[in-house]
RNA sequence: GGCCCCAUCGUCUAGUGGCCUAGGACACCACCCUCUCAAGGUGGAGACACGGGUUCGAAUCCCGUUGGGGCUGCCA
């Protein structure tokens, strides 16, 4: 059975990249029947924190891949680190090496390859504090790499220098705790980032001085890099790479987990939208890509869009209570109704692809006030007939049966009256009801809203326009001609005092 | 500089010598639908980096060039 790992190092936050790593790692543990193993690779003291590895954990679990085996610790496992090293030590694979990092450089300044130059291969000095540990690499030869997404890749041994195994400070590196760790578990497949693939041939030298030149490795499968708009790997400084971020925005685990799946990797049947079962069943590392691929936000939204729509009504609520009750939420708590929010969730959930985009959707319900966006109430100020419709829908409001249908068909009389098609008459009722432009139905809105509510705030957008327009469209009547004609010169001045009061 | 990897629309990709006048998806544009916005529908623009081979035939195979990326730490 296949045994594989993911081995992501403590940084504080979960990578996108890892992400996807492990992603592929779980796909393919999943499909085999195999082990899906987590290791902390800590080695480094500075990376060794406990919350930083509980990030990684409720990343991991959010995106529902838990592993079979682990967190192993890297850092607990010293013992054995140290007895390989002493093996190594006695075969002779290594040795103590005490030059400075400025002596080397002085000495290799102008080699045409670069990198330690093997100066205390052959002085013969004791191991001891203050002297690094380095594998004598061969000076001939060739490591040839089996790799299952890019087939045999080969590097000269004379291309590699004698790399440092052990700090002087006594502290074992990276690719010999590694190395030892994969040995150790019984790792089969090595499913990681392309990063890496220059420092597998020092991995397989490691692997063989320890289990001899006869032992089977493990294979190798190294994933293209995941590259911004730059084409350059991500990086925490300038992209957003961390999984939490997203999840923070409102992403769903399925969804961010299918777009993970297309980054390098796409299903036999060029379906995109994929459940997880299709993953595993599809999924083939010999069908991994070979080169970079973007991290496209776009994309990665569409795609939540669709999960988003998919859901059932319930799941929707549910999915969003984080933004809908939550101390995030932009309304007080009190105000909040989760039957009423139920009603319109239908209508929002089509319009969102994130969750986070819902609050903006119906903060006009669970305010006492509409949150009155200024653009939009700008171009209320600016329509001639912005008064005439108001006062309409005032009136006909007042008494009509409180149901979206007959709403609608009031409102459309209305707008027959004025002379305007109803997307366009009803645009001041949807600025004065929801301080927004563009949201939810609008007779949908306000039938949830109930009439109280949607009368006072088109009185209080008739009133503030009213102040805004001036005095002299109020003796003229209604008239569009007066309207416009006051609207403009009277609007700064009026505007400015309403505001104050 | 050295070693290594990569190269199809802006992006993610399909394509494994003829089915390709290169297909899909995101984004973009237009139109339709429509109470706003979305969603949905229809249509459009848009790519095999370049040069040599091999072959009856090349996006697909080989070589070179160019371009991009990774690694080059007593980090992982």
């Amino acid at each position: 059975m296949p045994r594989v790992r993911f081995a992501p190092s403590p940084t504080g936050y979960f990578h996108v990249g890892s992400a996807r790593t492990a992603l592929f790692n779980w796909l393919f543990a999943r499909q085999t029947g195999g082990t899906f193993v987590l290791r902390i690779e800590d080695t480094d003291e500075e990376r060794n924190r406990e919350d930083w590895v509980a990030g990684i954990l409720s990343a991991m679990t959010w995106l529902h891949m838990d592993p079979d085996e682990g967190p192993y610790r890297q850092s607990g496992r010293r013992d054995e680190h140290h007895a390989a090293v002493d093996s190594l030590w006695a075969s002779g694979s290594l040795y103590a090496c005490d030059c400075t990092r400025e002596a080397v450089e002085a000495r290799t300044a102008g080699n045409a390859t670069p990198g330690y130059d093997g100066h205390c291969r052959t002085r013969g000095i004791e191991r001891g504090p203050g002297r690094a540990l380095r594998f004598a690499v061969p000076d001939e030869g060739t490591v040839v790499v089996h790799d299952i997404v890019r087939g045999d890749v080969e590097f000269p041994l004379a291309s590699i220098e004698d790399f440092v195994v052990v700090k002087s400070s006594g502290q074992p590196l990276f690719l010999l705790a590694n190395t030892v760790d994969d040995i150790a578990m019984g790792i089969t497949h090595v499913i990681r980032g392309e990063d890496l693939l220059p420092s597998t041939p020092k991995g397989m030298l490691i692997w063989r001085a320890l289990e001899g030149d006869g032992v089977a490795l493990p294979a190798f499968a190294h994933l293209p890099m995941l590259v911004n708009e730059q084409r350059k790997k991500l990086s925490k400084r300038r992209d957003p790479v961390s999984v939490e971020s997203y999840r923070e925005q409102g992403f769903l685990p399925e969804a961010f987990l299918n777009y993970l799946a297309l980054l390098g990797w796409s299903h036999p049947s060029g379906r995109e939208l994929l459940a997880v079962d299709e993953l595993v069943t599809a999924f083939r590392l010999e069908d991994v890509n070979h080169s970079p691929a973007f991290f496209d936000v776009q994309k990665l939204t569409h795609l939540n869009g669709e999960y988003v729509r998919a859901m059932d009504v319930d799941a929707f609520v549910d999915a969003c209570r984080p933004w809908t009750s939550g101390p995030g939420a932009p309304w007080p708590a009190e105000r909040f109704d989760e039957g009423t929010f139920r009603e319109l969730a239908p209508l929002v959930q089509e319009r969102v692809d994130t969750l986070g985009a819902v609050p903006d959707m119906v903060d006009f319900v669970f305010l006492a006030e509409p949150r009155m966006d200024e653009a939009a109430w700008a171009s209320v100020a600016a329509d001639p007939l912005a008064a005439t419709v108001l006062d309409g829908a005032l009136g006909a409001y007042a008494t009509c049966s409180w149901d979206a249908g007959t709403l609608h068909q009031v409102t459309a009389a209305l707008a027959e009256q004025v002379g305007r098609k109803l997307g366009k008459a009803q645009a001041p009722v949807r600025v004065a009801v929801t301080g927004r432009r563009v949201g939810p139905p609008l007779f949908e809105s306000m039938a949830v809203l109930g009439r109280a509510a949607t009368l006072q705030r088109l009185q209080a957008a008739r009133d503030r326009l009213g102040a805004v327009a001036g005095s002299e469209e109020l003796p003229g009547g209604a008239g569009p001609g007066v309207g416009e004609a006051g609207a403009l010169p009277g609007g700064a001045g009026a505007g400015a005092a309403v505001d104050q009061a």
